[in-house]
DNA sequence: TTGTATTTGCAAATGATTTGCATTATGAAA
DNA sequence: TTTCATAATGCAAATCATTTGCAAATACAA
């Protein structure tokens, strides 16, 4: 099943489509991230400036089609939020940030204990960190 | 049992005792946290430059002393690492930052999972985003 | 107590992110 | 399709957290 285009994603969302938006959520949601602001500034199909990649990234992740990591190093990376399936954490070295893919995800248990704090639209991020094979001592 | 002084905990890890170092994980292993930069700056109980602050917490945080959590709200937090009990997480409302804690922590399996990776030294970061009562629509 | 390597304070630099404002593009309405 | 009000964009400057260089002060081994 093929994604649905990046135009509908952002109307359901009910966010106005302009091309900067499309462009960086095509970015973002057809290849493998997480990608920090600079790359998708970098990479983005329609030229755009980087004020705007920072506003639509904080359009885009207010209304949850993305997420942000942390790696530790000084920027933030972005990430598209699949709706079902493709959920999945980092591993990160601590050293060099290089990173791996890790397809855990929190139990279902978890998200009824979480949820009767009595906080809405739970969310959550897990990061590992480590040291990768070549930064071991 | 009461808490190593934190004297010997610089000692053990050995790092230099210095009084802003004292002073400051005293702060951050005394005090619920997670504590910012700038409230441990103010909070110190020996006056140290900001830098100063930084420098320690980085040292702190390379040596597994303390470590750091993000609430996405621009600045990192810093809390103590207890060595048995008193792992947790935090539950962080997007709008307003307020949070709570979660007692929760990952299943003994994940470990297990995530050291096949390769990686040494695996610690993680868990963190829940939601809305505050307070923030709900 | 002395000497040396480290740490600290200070001030300036850096780097990511945000903001103000004039211009331009979007989407609703005619 | 054209018109228009509103919202988004580019640009440049501002902001904020964090880092760094360097001279003075401190920790700790001898």
């Amino acid at each position: 099943m093929r994604q649905k285009a990046c135009e509908d994603l952002l109307v359901e969302a009910g966010i106005k489509v302009t091309r900067a938006r499309v462009a960086i959520l095509n970015l973002i949601s057809r290849n493998h991230g997480p990608h920090t602001v600079e790359e998708l500034h970098a990479n983005c199909a329609v030229p755009c400036d980087l004020a705007t990649v920072y506003r639509s990234i904080g359009l885009l992740e207010n209304h949850n089609l993305i997420h942000s990591c942390d790696f530790r190093d000084g920027s933030k990376r972005y990430e598209y939020n699949p709706e079902g399936a493709g959920h999945h954490h980092h591993l990160i070295c601590r050293k060099c940030c290089t990173y791996l893919s890790v397809p855990l995800c929190i139990p279902e248990a978890w998200r009824r204990e979480v949820g009767k704090l009595g906080y809405s639209q739970i969310s959550h991020r897990l990061e590992f960190f480590g040291l990768c094979p070549d930064c071991m001592d």
